[in-house]
DNA sequence: ACGGTGTTTGCATAGGTATTCAACCCGACT
DNA sequence: AGTCGGGTTGAATACCTATGCAAACACCGT
């Protein structure tokens, strides 16, 4: 016995049709208190609650959205997830998680198993997509929402934080510094998010004359940012400042700086960093940074999705959040600087 | 139009009748070469993908797995739930996420609604559960495991470390390294976990004649992990060596000793963690650690639900797995200490 | 008392798939 | 040639819920 009993058992139960027990549970449909009351004593009395897949199967609404996201390992993202579930429970919304894993399982395979599941919309966070998946999401009406990275000229939704504004920013407060040999280690060239910020950093160092000193990839991992870091130290004329593209990454720069090269932070070379992950303000990094406003970036793509759901037909916008600069002790602070 | 095409769309396409469809979609059912090639054609050409909902509604299966989860900042379980993700994906099942957040959204709300998913199996990370809802998933017939969280005598499935073994050579290791005043800064005091590494670390200390010098309970939290530092080392007798219940915590405490307290680590006070999160291996911190193997943690797990969902009478296992201790530079290393 | 308005209820159906059952075909064996 | 059997196929049904439709009902004013 005891197989999870339906909507027709709690019915019998209460003595009335089935069509009255779902509008019971269906908000705004026409019920009288009385049957109400008597249906919902019949549910809990059976331990009956209704089942998510046939009533998405019906409405066409499964109250899940799909996340695709690459990895974990950088901060932003653990955060960032748990603030989008929980704004999405709120809502009554579910995320089922995808992970195409560093290796590189087949992104468009996963984003095929996820529509699958008749998802009610797509978020992917630092993913990009390929044209054909964009079209396929398209036709099945697949609100598609990327997180923390643009894809211009698609015509895609994406909620990203003011990555040019940004760069140009730290650009400006590295120059106010009187640093004189500028580098930038950046993310994954494929990346819009980190080209933007490259694009931005590099107008604000062009606006005041100013070359970059060394340019070096990242690729938005710890290693490779460390290699770079010792490369770029191992220059006859090493840089006085790096602006790296994540906190993630310059971590791990700032490890390499101090432990493995003995160079201190910020005496002898400043760093800067992007997104202030939770571990920026832990005293042993105290990472200058520039904020992405997590929240508010969730909120929007949130409200992004709601919207595109609610009114098929709405044009994707492209939301960007600017964010303050967080100065810590990781980058020398400019006479009189404020704000 | 471009509505998602149906089974009996395709089958109108290529000829045949829907059941047939369905066969050539269902691994194992009876097609002939034929009829597969020219219904995958016919598939192929409309763009159809069996609809998992449906699906999901008549064979009972939805091949979804629930994970509840009350927060990622410890970042062990980002880790983990990268490595249960794909160790999932690859057998066809996907994780449906809820966070329970630390303002405690009501832990019974959030598996009822999962439930109303029905999902095949339900991983709970940290979280504990009522009996009540054990029983609703018994009586559902739910598999549930718990990760990194046991509750003895529920008869209930859990993968955790060998927390108390665990526990009991990290005080071996103190003592060998000739500390006499040995702290410990717990977990949160209802979770089992906690309770085993504390009997496991009391258990080794007594072995030894050694008394327990002093126990703060850190609630799994940052904030009062640092807080129970600086209480310890307010005391007139401060510890020579803190066993911090995991690295999370360990982090907040080594940030505290070392500048807010200015006290060298491991000069003055070792510091020993558990759980060997990426972090640890930092140069900035370096911690000497247990190491939980996620790796086999997650994967027996994965195990543990799929035998239980083929053969639901199967009896709930608790798997305990040992893991090393990972010597690094945090806390004192005793002469010729090997292994 | 009656028509009218607005609310509640049940009936029947749809939504997309898997699966049972019977029908079928075809080759093989006696 | 006739029968048996394995392998394929299609028709019909079930899974569980939401919803359009029409019937039933209550209530109001005149």
């Amino acid at each position: 016995m005891s197989k999870k009993p339906t909507s027709s058992d709690v019915a019998r139960h209460a003595g009335v049709s089935q069509s009255a027990v779902s509008r019971v549970f269906t908000p705004g449909a026409s019920v009288s208190p009385d049957m109400a009351k008597r249906v919902r004593a019949s549910a809990d009395a059976l331990g009956y609650r209704p089942n998510a897949l046939a009533r998405g199967l019906i409405t066409g609404r499964s109250r899940i959205i799909g996340l695709v996201v690459a990895y974990l390992d950088n901060p932003f993202y653990p955060d960032a997830i748990e603030k989008l579930s929980n704004a999405l429970q709120q809502q009554g919304y579910h995320l089922l998680i995808f992970t195409t894993g560093k290796h590189g399982i087949d992104t468009d395979t996963v984003i095929q198993d996820i529509l699958d599941y008749q998802v009610d919309g797509l978020i992917l966070a630092s993913i990009t997509i390929t044209a054909d998946l964009t079209k396929r999401c398209a036709e099945a009406r697949i609100p598609l929402v990327l997180f923390n990275r643009g894809l211009p000229g698609s015509g895609l939704s994406a909620v990203t934080s003011g990555n040019q504004t940004g760069g140009r920013r730290i650009a400006e407060f590295l120059l106010a510094g009187g640093h004189e040999r500028i580098a930038h280690i950046s993310g994954f060239d494929g990346a819009q998010t980190a080209r933007d910020r490259l694009r931005g950093f590099q107008d604000g160092l062009d606006a005041a004359g100013a070359p970059l000193h060394a340019h070096l990839p990242g690729k938005f991992d710890r290693a490779t940012a460390s290699e770079a870091a010792r490369a770029l130290m191992d220059r006859p004329d090493p840089p006085d400042a790096i602006f790296v593209a994540n906190d993630h990454m310059a971590l791990a720069v700032m490890d390499t700086l101090r432990h493995d090269l003995g160079v201190r932070v910020p005496d002898d070379i400043s760093v800067v960093g992007y997104d202030d992950v939770p571990m920026a303000a832990w005293p042993a990094y105290d990472l200058t940074t520039l904020r992405q406003p997590s929240r508010r970036m969730v909120d929007a793509t949130v409200e992004e999705l709601m919207t595109q759901i609610e009114i098929p037909a709405a044009p994707r916008r492209r939301v960007e959040i600017d964010g303050p600069l967080v100065i810590r002790s990781s980058a020398r602070i400019p006479e009189g600087w404020t704000s």
